[in-house]
DNA sequence: GCCGTTTTCGGCCCGACTGTTTTCAGTCG
């Protein structure tokens, strides 16, 4: 099995901590944090890259002692000077520099000073009263460590996007009634529509006496004012939600929202280009000595410095910089082009509504088509269906599809890849059908080598279709399965087959780093809800999200042809 | 440690809030 990308990064990140705290140049910490960056948002598996001869030092943020030290960490499985850095400080004090309200500088003393080495030590100073009398520390500093320690022993866990748009939906009307307020924005990771948000960032723009601030840390659900200014505050919901709120004149609303919807990363570098362009960016405006010459749209920031609006979804510092000053920017694939869903599910098996309650919604969502996918006869507490009653389904699809007038039911199901690579029902039956949805639903931990294997062998035959929610996670709550990914994309575009965008918004699967070497591969994608009910089907949204993230544009996606395009995509002879 | 249509050396984004301070360091985003 080779070394994971997110275990290199992982390394990575341990040792900037140790530097860190051992006081070294702060940019040479910032390197060692970009290229743990660049390395975790890759989809290809470095190791593999490595193994291929490939220079890493091609990639964004990896010079040559970088591309070094994967080298040796791909070979050994370990960073000899993380090693040797750890011999000297403790890596245990990585994990303290984690409470919040404790850096670099601070774990040092605390190590320095008390020979705090670990959570418990941390603990056990803070409730006798030994922090308070280091300098610069004081009974406030202690009592925000005891807090953080509490807080930190609660799970850590980013929430899922629609989790998080109900508590900003709430917020955000709870705040726009407020006297002399003028826009509400959630920004942040929100914005850029990644698959769990850490935190809310939301940005305003009021008149200047507005009470807003004051609305913003009386809201009902708040449970702890953690900071609060004239322009900033933050807040702790009680969902454990933090918040942050930034109110800024209207002037400074682009440069505001660029600055608020990030990432760090993106903001860094169009910052670096500002300067040197002369300019100087930050949420109030681009200035140009003291003056300021852009700022009240996204755009006019962008355009000052030379470049074309850059989407929130494509703001990582993964090319988009680039991209954009060579004119290059993908015109991203939006809600409206997508033309119907390719994978749902009716009461015939799981599904909550029926066939025909799920066409009219389609319908009414204006698609054009809409393929019903229920489960195959191994998903048993699916019931799912077995030869003869996926033969009863298509015949009721055919009696619908004569009444239907404007959209076009397709006779297709949710396939299950056997452990052997087979499908689970015989190609007469699945000759009868539009089009099949595949996928893996057991024995999720063949080793890698079986697992991309089983894959590819269902591939082989030629019924099937579209790889269904591929990796098979669920986020927060199950990995992927071990799987080359890379390989299998290979395997599907040799053979006319596609892989899914599961937008379910606990799924999304495939992640954003693989959508774009989809789109690399020349690998078209389609974006399905995996519906459950007719409400489902309005996770399509995720889905875009997603595949914007991931740089695709229409063409890029299955599901935005029109029907005659898309029966001549799949393969059925 | 990375990086270069001003540079292969000398830069490296920018500001708000808090606490412990009498002008600023530390942390955060």
């Amino acid at each position: 099995m080779p070394v994971h990308n997110t275990e290199i990064a992982a390394l990575f990140n341990r040792l900037a901590d140790l530097l860190e705290l051992e006081d070294a140049n702060p940019f040479r910490v910032r390197a060692y944090r970009n290229g743990a960056r660049t390395i975790s948002s890759l989809a290809q598996n470095v190791a593999e890259l490595v193994k291929a001869g490939k220079d890493l030092s091609e990639l964004p943020g990896i010079g040559e002692a970088l591309a070094k030290k994967i080298e040796t960490i791909v070979e050994t499985g370990k960073l000899p000077q993380l090693e040797k850095v750890g011999a000297r400080t403790p890596p245990a004090l990585s994990k303290l520099m984690k409470i919040e309200g404790l850096g670099p500088r601070r774990v040092k003393t605390l190590y320095k000073q008390l020979g705090i080495r670990s959570l418990e030590d941390l603990d056990r100073a803070a409730r006798s009263g030994k922090i308070r009398k280091l300098e610069g520390f004081g009974k406030k500093t202690e009592e925000i460590i005891l807090h953080g320690l509490e807080r930190f022993s609660g799970a850590e866990e980013r929430m899922k996007l629609p989790d998080a748009e109900d508590i900003a939906k709430s917020l955000v009307a709870w705040l726009k009634y407020t006297q002399g307020v003028k826009a509400v924005t959630v920004a942040g990771s929100f914005r850029r529509r990644k698959e769990t948000v850490g935190d809310l960032d939301i940005l305003i723009t009021a008149r200047k006496n507005s009470p807003v601030m004051d609305r913003f840390v009386n809201y009902d659900e708040v449970n702890e004012v953690v900071s609060r200014g004239k322009t900033r505050s933050t807040v702790i919901l009680r969902s454990g939600l933090h918040v942050d709120l930034r109110v800024v004149p209207q002037v400074s609303y682009g440069a505001a929202l660029c600055y608020f919807t990030g990432s760090k990363a993106h903001n860094i570098a169009v910052r670096k280009l500002g300067v040197k362009k002369g300019y100087k960016i930050n949420e109030y405006g681009v200035f140009r000595n003291e003056k300021r010459v852009a700022g009240k749209t996204e755009k006019d920031v962008y355009k000052q410095i030379g470049l074309p609006y850059i989407a929130a979804e494509l703001r990582e510092n993964r090319g988009e910089i680039d991209a954009a000053k060579k004119g290059k920017l993908p015109e991203l694939v939006t809600l409206e082009d997508i033309r119907g869903d390719l994978h749902c599910h009716t009461k015939a098996t799981d599904g909550r509504n029926s066939l025909n309650e799920m066409v009219e919604i389609a319908k009414a969502r204006g698609y054009e088509y809409l393929a019903i996918t229920d489960h195959s006869r191994h998903v048993t507490v699916a019931h799912g269906l077995d030869r003869k009653r996926l033969l009863d389904e298509i015949r009721q699809i055919d009696k619908l599809n004569e009444k239907l007038d404007g959209i076009v039911v397709l006779k297709s199901i949710e396939l299950d890849i056997l452990e052997d690579g087979s499908l689970d029902l015989p190609d007469g039956v699945l000759k009868e059908l539009d089009l099949t949805v595949c996928a893996v639903h057991y024995k999720f931990n063949l080793p890698r080598k079986k697992q991309t294997e089983r894959i590819i062998r269902a591939m082989d035959n030629p019924y099937f279709n579209i790889l269904a929610h591929p990796t098979g996670r669920l986020i927060n709550q199950r990995e992927a399965y071990e799987v080359d990914l890379e390989t299998i994309m290979t395997a599907a575009r040799k053979r006319g087959c596609f892989l899914e965008v599961n937008a379910q918004p606990d799924r999304l699967d495939l992640t954003d780093s693989y959508c774009k070497l989809a789109k690399e591969m020349g690998l078209k994608v389609a974006i399905s809800t995996d519906a459950h009910s007719t409400g489902n089907l309005d996770y399509i949204r995720f889905g875009i999200g997603q595949a914007r993230r991931g740089w695709l544009e229409a063409d890029d996606v299955l599901n935005t042809r029109t029907l005659d395009d898309l029966k001549k995509l799949l393969r059925r002879d």
